[in-house]
DNA sequence: TAAATTGTACTATTACACTTAATACAGATT
DNA sequence: AATCTGTATTAAGTGTAATAGTACAATTTA
């Protein structure tokens, strides 16, 4: 199963999916101009409403991850290197948003050097 | 004022002012047993609902961060340090999730520094 | 050719979170 | 006495998430 959702976590259902299939494209588990599993597909294996995962694949169209063909299925968009782009962009924000947290709680810049070297290594 | 919003954020505002709060606690900006505005004078000056304001306080006191006396008005509690361990997780939690999804994408901890670094002293 | 599958587009409904609004009450301050 | 404080209640409006059902055109498959 390509497609996987964890029932804990608070992200919608679409986003889930969304972010899903960003990590299957960019870690090369479907590579450009393949198949990826139908709506109605990845609606019974995950056991929603189909309408759910055409929000999810209808969004990943629109930033040119996916491509539709009428009749025929979604496949990857042949873009990696963009999509690697626009995700790295995602994570230096989420870094911009936990430091401007960290500095307004008045932590130091080595603390989270600290945290951040432990985590990486981390397991 | 001391309490502030950032329109532009898509957390609501409660969280906003929760988050505010911990913040000018964590920094000694209001220390213990000083009192907070109350919560008709913040909603005046933030332009919201004084049920929000509610929120915000009622939640604060629920984490042990403030104390109320009914006709007085909210006081900051007297476990600041247990407070900044409590911010501090939260905070450190936010750049874990940051860090793996970081290097599970392919960044190295030197690009993370960089980032972290223009963010901390950047605007 | 006929049946099944595909993406897409609707409409309707349910549920929940966020926010505003308008009161009301009891305690404390001025 | 007037004004402030926190607290509680009910109601309404808004937006998002998700489900449900139906329909249509294009493609594949048997």
């Amino acid at each position: 199963m390509i497609i996987t959702l964890e029932p804990n976590s608070k992200m919608p259902i679409y986003a889930q999916i969304v972010q899903c299939v960003k990590s299957v494209v960019m870690t090369g588990k479907l590579r450009a101009h393949e198949q990826i599993p139908s709506v109605r597909m990845t609606a019974r294996e995950l056991n929603i409403n189909p309408n759910t995962v055409q929000k999810a694949y209808a969004l990943l169209e629109k930033e040119g991850i996916l491509y539709s063909v009428a009749g025929k299925g979604d496949f990857v968009a042949d873009n990696a290197a963009h999509i690697k782009e626009m995700r790295k962009q995602e994570i230096k924000d989420l870094f911009i948003n936990a430091t401007r947290e960290a500095r307004d709680s008045g932590l130091w810049i080595d603390e989270i050097f600290a945290i951040v070297d432990e985590a990486y290594s981390g397991k």
